[in-house]
RNA sequence: GGGAGUCGGCGAAGGGAGUUACAGAUUCGCACUAACUGCGAAUCUGAGGAAAGUCCGGACUCCCAAAGACCAGACCGCUGGGUAACUCCCAGUGCGGGCGACCGUGAGGAAAGUGCCACAGAAACAUACCGCCAAUGGGAAGGAUGAAGGCAGAAGGAGGAAUUCAUCCUUCACCUCUUCUUUCUCAUCCUUCCACAGGUAAGGGUGCAAAGGUGCGGUAAGAGCGCACCAGCAGCACUGAGAGGUGCUGGCUCGGUAAACCCCGGUUGGGAGCAAGGUCAAAGGAACCAAGGUUGGUCUUUUACCGGUUCCGCAGUAGAGAGCCGCCAGAGGCAUCUGGCAACAGAUGUCCCAGAUAGAUAACUCCCCUCGGAAGGCUGAGGAUUAGCCCCUUGAGAACAGAAUCCGGCUUACGUCCGGCUCCCUCCC
């Protein structure tokens, strides 16, 4: 995984909890749920959830979580700490490359208000 | 030059550099308490030929108590070799296909037995629908010969007697016998016709398949009925390690199906699978079921094991999406040599080459290369045009596809590139 181990959604139990009580962002090709900040937590907490509805391939899954990761990777630093985040890859997203992916996340992320306030503009 | 066959190689995204990240190994440093562990740095490594389908064969692990014999079951099926093993691989044999290089092959037994062979067809293991034949038997017509008689006619001779009339004598007629002719009957033979019995399995038609095939003779017509060649079968000889091959002789012809049962030969404990399984703490309690049971069967021998299931609870850690081990040095890769036609084996040297578990390879920048497109310039050429070079901009550099315990195969998907050898056709010398 192209994230470093503290930044990565692991236990079913985190799932469940970001499924539960988090809230939810649709975008055209993802959909983004995102659980605030427990005292607890003190990092950002992200995972990926492709099925294969997406594409039977275990090529292009890979493909696409890789481009998600690269692009959190980059966008990290705006993010709040604390947050626990779920990306869910939807079948349309086959068809995007990594620009699509940045654009789209950025303004989920904005949208749900996990972004920091420091946007890049030099990015879009 | 074109087409084809076969063998092999290669296939992170053309080559290189860098930045930011990820996973593992090793080393070092720091923290810590001894370990485990955590943090940081450096170096190295980081998906495939199919990683895929999960179809075979194994390694490994556990369960079924252990061993032996027989049976059952399962699997295999041309020969020889290779391998840990295989339904795999190599070399060959037979058969089939191709002009050929070559390719395909589930290839023991159908003359041990049983079964099945749909539809069609007369008949699918023994039959005769159409057809062919008229030898044999039968029927019809004609002819020839023969035999015995009957009838009729003619001729001849001989004999006999009654009645009527006339006369008196003969003839005719009548009866008997002989010969000839005609006709009928019977027998035999010949010719022609019929096809009722019969002969036939050449031909037609049906079918995947129809009683060895072709030719000549032969026959009433035919037929291995005879002969020649071919195919099949049996025997013998030679040859080969073997499957087989070659030759000779013989009698004479036997459908297919064993991926139907079966027969023959050979091999063989079964099941579950790395979520296997092992390991880690100080403990137990409750409920229910069972009271000789444990390998496919039988027999024998010896010992061995002993209740089972479910739920609850258990410390800093017993984790259900799982802590550690298993878990990556291996039937390993590469090179050379030796043996072998080869598959492969052996020896020596050298190398370490993924070990994740929400699952590691991404993003970006720069330079070069190849190809395509657009605009412009230069050079050679008489020109159209074409070729080369330069500059600018933009795009592309793939397809099938992602390790999950590990190996050996098979199958499927994919693709250009590259190369070797071989065959066929055409052209030139």
């Amino acid at each position: 995984m192209g994230l470093p181990e503290a930044h990565r959604l692991k236990h079913r139990q985190d799932f469940k909890a970001v499924y539960k009580r988090g809230s939810r962002c649709r975008g055209r090709y993802l959909t983004l749920r995102a659980l605030p900040p427990s005292y607890l937590c003190e990092s950002v907490q992200i995972g990926i959830s492709i099925s294969q509805k997406v594409s039977k391939k275990a090529v292009i899954r890979n493909r696409i979580k890789r481009q998600i990761r690269a692009v959190m990777q980059e966008l990290l630093p705006q993010i709040s700490p604390g947050w626990k985040l779920v990306v869910i890859v939807k079948p349309q997203a086959v068809a995007c490359d990594y620009e699509h992916f940045l654009r789209e996340l950025e303004e989920l992320l904005t949208k749900a208000e996990v972004l920091n306030g420091h946007s890049r503009r030099g990015v879009l």
